[in-house]
DNA sequence: TCTGGGGTCCTAGGACCC
DNA sequence: TCTGGGGTCCTAGGACCC
């Protein structure tokens, strides 16, 4: 059987070179995007000047400041990096028809068969490599491989701005040398477990007896055996290019600026999160029949809660009635709260069945909540808030009216 | 170090059914 | 009633990724 080619593309430092062509005054300084250096929360992108520092991706940004306190600190924008996302996207579906999206800043094509077309793959990947910085201005780097897992791999030894091809039948020589910590999967926990047996490299990982790995690590010590060779061992890499899935769940969370235990305050963001929540629902079209839970205290100890319904939903008010009761169940009333998350799942594209009067009604909301996303849409998210309207209305709520919308119904 | 937000996948126990 | 085995669903938690 023929060997396949496939292609990983990564984007060098995607957050921080979208942010440099908004404002070119950043270009070549130390940039942190994620947020000002005294909030809470991490950093989301570091700029090459900056990661001399030590600064990386999921540091917390009072960490990075005390790295780096002449970095420039600035606001993430989601909708850049999307507009972004979608212009790299619409290059590669240019270029092959199979085309992966794994991320919002990278992406795997499926080359094999491409050499009449583009010639070998180093050329096919500079033409690409190319043509991405015509495109869209920004830099990647590209990694070839006959599998995924390797490819991947390879963009990353291929950064900044490269492109690195494995050849076929030198997959395990080329991992040899690599700290186990380079193959996706593998983590801090694993890291440290392989560590713990002596194990540092790639090829350390090669060496061992599968039984052994099957027996210390269940099933994943058999799929870290095929990784250490360069296959693309169980998991996700196991799948088809091209067959970008539907989402699985949506959720929505938030951290507090300081943490609260003001109960109004705290379901004003449940209603806030389930509002999202819903949102995001009717804009897929989906429909969930389990909603959660994520509530996490002052000393970071969090807990998840989940109810599943009899019936899927896609309606704020029957996420929020749910969330809030899951809430008030399991709050240790009167402890401080960092953060709360509401999460849905188990999808389905109908609700299943309803009598006609319950369906009658459903339909309503369904229109008047689509009609509100609408509204958003044109308007900003203040347009219209459940959240907002909710906070002097809880004890006003009726069945007829359950989450104390305006009377008005928008046409 | 004082730890975001959005996801995926896996494990494991208990309920429930045949 | 001292008792099996498999399948599936539900729930909770955790590792990992960007």
């Amino acid at each position: 059987m023929r060997s396949k080619t496939y292609f990983h593309l990564d984007m060098d430092a995607f957050f921080v070179s979208v942010e440099e062509l908004f404002d070119p005054s950043l270009k070549g300084k130390p940039v942190i995007v994620g947020g000002r250096a005294n909030e809470r929360g991490v950093v989301s992108a570091a700029s090459y000047p900056a990661r001399k520092f030590g600064v990386h991706s999921a540091m917390p940004l009072r960490t990075a400041y005390k790295l780096c306190p002449q970095a420039l600190f600035v606001d993430g924008h989601p909708e850049r990096y999307r507009e972004y996302s979608h212009k790299v996207y619409a290059v590669l579906q240019s270029f092959s028809p199979l085309v992966e999206m794994a991320s919002i800043d990278e992406a795997y094509l499926d080359m094999t068969g491409t050499e009449r077309l583009y010639g070998a793959p180093l050329r096919a990947a500079h033409l690409l490599h190319q043509r991405i910085r015509t495109e869209t201005l920004l830099n990647c780097s590209i990694g070839i491989a006959t599998s995924r897992l390797v490819a991947k791999i390879t963009s990353d030894q291929a950064k900044p701005n490269g492109v690195l091809w494995v050849i076929p039948g030198q997959e395990a020589s080329f991992l040899a040398p690599l700290d186990v910590r380079k193959v996706p999967g593998i983590g801090k926990v694993t890291e440290k477990q392989l560590h713990s047996l002596g194990i540092r490299k790639v090829g350390d990982l090669a060496n061992l007896d599968e039984a052994f790995l099957a027996q210390r690590f269940g099933k994943w010590g058999l799929a870290m055996a095929g990784k250490s060779r360069g296959l693309d061992a169980g998991g996700w890499f196991d799948t088809d290019i091209g067959e970008n899935s539907a989402p699985k769940s949506i959720s929505h969370e938030h951290t507090f600026g300081e943490d609260t235990a003001d109960l109004s305050k705290l379901e004003a963001t449940l209603a806030r999160l389930s509002e999202m929540v819903g949102r995001r629902l009717r804009e897929h079209n989906l429909h969930a029949r389990t909603i959660q839970l994520k509530l996490r205290y002052s000393d970071f100890s969090t807990i998840t809660r989940a109810h599943s319904l009899g019936r899927a939903t896609q309606l704020d008010t029957e996420v929020f009635d749910e969330a809030r009761q899951l809430f008030r169940r399991n709050w240790n009333a009167g402890a401080a709260v960092r953060l709360l998350g509401v999460h849905v799942s188990g999808f389905s594209a109908n609700t299943g069945q309803m009598d006609l009067l319950a369906e009658e009604h459903h339909r309503r909301w369904e229109q008047a909540l689509a009609a509100a996303d609408k509204m958003r849409e044109k308007f900003g998210e203040s347009a219209v808030s459940l959240a907002a309207s909710m906070r002097g209305k809880f004890r006003e709520r009726t069945h007829e009216n359950p989450v104390g919308l305006p009377g008005k119904r928008p046409k």
